[in-house]
DNA sequence: ATAATCGAAAATTTTGAAATTTTTGCCTTT
DNA sequence: AAAGGCAAAAATTTCAAAATTTTCGATTAT
């Protein structure tokens, strides 16, 4: 038998991203076994690996669940996501040279084309997984001169936390919500272009900060559909 | 057979953390069963959860390393654990009540009373685990306000990797070290009562400062013991 | 002499069943 | 009727052996 547990990994994370098992629920290797032909330690191994992440939780003796969705696990995470790119690309800022420039460039064009397609055609299903790599890519690469292994490392996981996240939440991508996002990703890019760091601190603020809903702001409290489930 | 894997996670934890385990040194599950007297399984088990925290090193049909000690790494590490405390005591400040000031002042009296102790005594050894929790106690209570599970738990993790480094490393314990460190705590203290952000950041950069070894610092070069080993 | 290839040995991963622990439903007791 | 306890069932963890992959040394070809 052959080594698919890489596979198997690369699943179970797709699947935990896209909202195919309900945050909270129970994952039993016993039970996922079965669709993958391997023997349960086999899934649990991959489980374990995937709770380094923090796509899931585990608890000895207790098994492991999806990771819970709430206004305040999803707050904190934003919050910590905001922490690490800001600091992270501040880094960037100061140790990067041109060659980090062109691939940020690079990145924010490809990124702007998919968006303003979308924006268009008014279709966000057809394009969401392209639309998902381009975003993460330009985040990533805003962070990846920082000369900080573990921050990279550490904002990966948050950046898949945060993925998991929105996923299960609501979110209105009515008209004009793109060409928002495209502003506010040229923001950034300008700011990171100027050498100006607090105004790339404020743009990386602004462009995530919509995804901390204080208790008080009515508004965007109906956004979370799935929410307090598996708390 | 009683469950002892939590035991054997303890003790693979502080085996990792007093350099027992040369950095970078194969950990193989195999060669660790003797001396646990359970399976290669349960050893495989708990490195894992141990990869988890970043004490040990895990790659996909690779096994296990303890991790690295150099410069690089020692240096990341404490840049990232100097952002981790500034910005979560900052918002430990805000959010922070009078049971929280209360908290820390009792983990910094006891921190300094055997700070004193040590001083006086000019021994180390009879002392170090004892300051070693005192010290961790003092540091995890400044950001236990900062209302962000997710910063916590990453912090005590980087705390542990510094800590892993830190062993690793040669350190002057030489006159008047603790009289230097006690100085640098109730710097931090005060700024932390008197609820200046501003000063508080500062304390924390100079406090932790020293363990970032600039390259060109040649006096600071010789303070690495196995440098690079395991790298 | 250097590089590439093959094969044996070592190490890691997977397996399926046994042992342990937690959970659940039912019965007894107050 | 509610609370507590017991036993059965379900789930998790552990085990030791088998299968796979990697590593390392030696041989061969360039």
């Amino acid at each position: 038998m052959k080594t698919e547990t890489p596979d198997i990994y690369d699943d179970l994370q797709r699947k935990l991203m896209d909202a195919v098992f309900p945050p909270g629920e129970k994952l039993k290797p016993a039970d996922l076994q079965g669709e993958y032909g391997c023997s349960p330690n086999t899934i649990r191994d991959v489980l374990l690996r995937l709770s380094r992440v923090g796509l899931v939780e585990f608890e000895a003796q207790r098994g492991f669940r999806a990771k819970a969705v709430n206004i305040q696990v999803c707050n904190d995470i934003t919050r910590f996501r905001i922490l690490l790119e800001q600091e992270g690309t501040v880094w960037s800022m100061r140790k990067g040279g041109v060659a980090w420039e062109a691939k940020l460039s690079a990145a924010h064009y490809a990124l702007v084309h998919i968006e303003r397609q979308i924006e268009r055609e008014g279709d966000m299903q057809g394009h969401a997984g392209l639309w998902s790599d381009a975003e993460k890519s330009f985040h990533q690469i805003l962070i990846s001169a920082c000369d900080s292994p573990i921050l990279q490392e550490t904002h990966q996981n948050i950046y898949l936390q945060f993925r998991q996240q929105a996923v299960n939440m609501d979110r209105d991508f009515s008209e004009g919500y793109f060409a928002m996002i495209i502003a506010e990703h040229q923001v950034i890019l300008d700011a990171v272009l100027d050498r100006d760091e607090e105004s790339c601190r404020q743009a990386i603020h602004d462009h995530l900060k919509r995804n901390i809903v204080e208790p008080d702001n009515e508004v965007s409290e109906t956004k979370l559909r799935r929410q307090e489930i598996g708390a």
